[in-house]
DNA sequence: CTTTGAATGTCAGTTACTGTCATCACTATA
DNA sequence: TATAGTGATGACAGTAACTGACATTCAAAG
């Protein structure tokens, strides 16, 4: 017999999902989530650095995967080139888990906080992917930008992926976004 | 003889200032705000709605002025035109009052949730650039796409005209990144 | 002089979060 | 087998951001 339920930290995670999505996320205390995970607050906060990380612990993961993708993309390969190969592997990553990026992405618009929390994490990943292209000989402000870019890619992109009625492909929405963004700047 | 010496809110949010300045936003309590204004807490909270909001009243001035200058712009201007006509005319009014931005940029480089703050508002006046496009008669997915990218190219110039060390002319800086951001996209 | 009202004070309460110490089994090592 | 860790959790007190409810003040309107 063991000593505690294993995976607390899985349990906390599943509650706080469940609770934010039945009640909301500010009508959610963190006592309410540590009592459905049969453990007590103190434990959710050693497991949780706040009560929104919950939500953003799988942002690590992705700014490895876009990190990657930049660092491994073929020398020849534009600083904007190689942000979108990456944004197209983060796509794909997505595409598998739809459900679940519409169900979180739902209780985000629900919670300024949470949202405040959304942003911070893409200014990192904008911030990642600049000290990405920097490390290929990129130099700045053009670093800079492109990571900017990116992120603004993403965004408007994932927005419209979870927002759309029929499932799409993130991975073609944002090659049509960007192909959007290069007739916009596009100098007449 | 007056009944509360004037001003209060302006009293608070100097007393704010100063102290976020001297020790960091973390280790000033509102107490210590209500206190070196001569208030209570209690009325700290009926000025501003929460503690990080006082370092971030001018953001409803700068949106109209963003806003007014996107929709007065010319019928001939591109949406990328008309954006970049409204950042122009905010960078010249934070050239007057560099001093103060840079203060305020330091303090705010100091936490994380003040961080988060800025990028909400900045998240605010993207979607609000936005809808002045939409007024223009720009349709979806551009107008979000283009608010998106002028933000960005605020933040990156605003980062580069308060970190640099001559001061220097932001409508400046923010036209040579939106000629960057032009090389950047330009497909070869 | 009375009344009214906007701005402030007072105070109790909730909740996120932290620091500290105790507890409990499992594990390695003597 | 005994004993000394060790890592995860519990228990509990404390701080500080914020909220709601009600009292107070004093200028100005009547």
């Amino acid at each position: 017999m063991v000593r505690w339920e294993p995976d607390s930290r899985g349990r906390l995670a599943q509650a706080a999902m469940e609770l934010y999505g039945e009640r909301g996320f500010d009508q959610t205390t963190v006592a309410d989530i540590a009592q459905r995970a049969g453990l007590t607050e103190r434990t959710f906060f050693r497991h949780f650095s706040d009560k929104r990380e919950v939500l953003f612990s799988g942002a690590h993961a992705l700014q490895e995967l876009l990190v990657n993708a930049v660092v491994n993309a073929p020398d020849s390969a534009a600083p904007l080139e190689a942000v979108s190969l990456s944004l197209e592997a983060a796509g794909n990553l997505f595409n598998a888990r739809r459900d679940f990026s519409v169900q979180r992405q739902r209780i985000i618009e629900g919670s300024a906080e949470l949202q405040e929390r959304e942003l911070i994490k893409l200014s990192s990943l904008a911030a990642a992917l600049a000290n990405a292209l920097r490390q290929r000989g990129v130099a700045d402000p053009t670093a800079g930008l492109t990571g900017e870019v990116a992120i603004a890619l993403f965004k408007i992109s994932f927005e419209r992926w979870v927002s759309s009625s029929e499932p799409s492909d993130l991975a073609q929405v944002l090659r049509d976004s960007l192909e959007q963004l290069r007739v916009v700047t596009a100098t007449t």
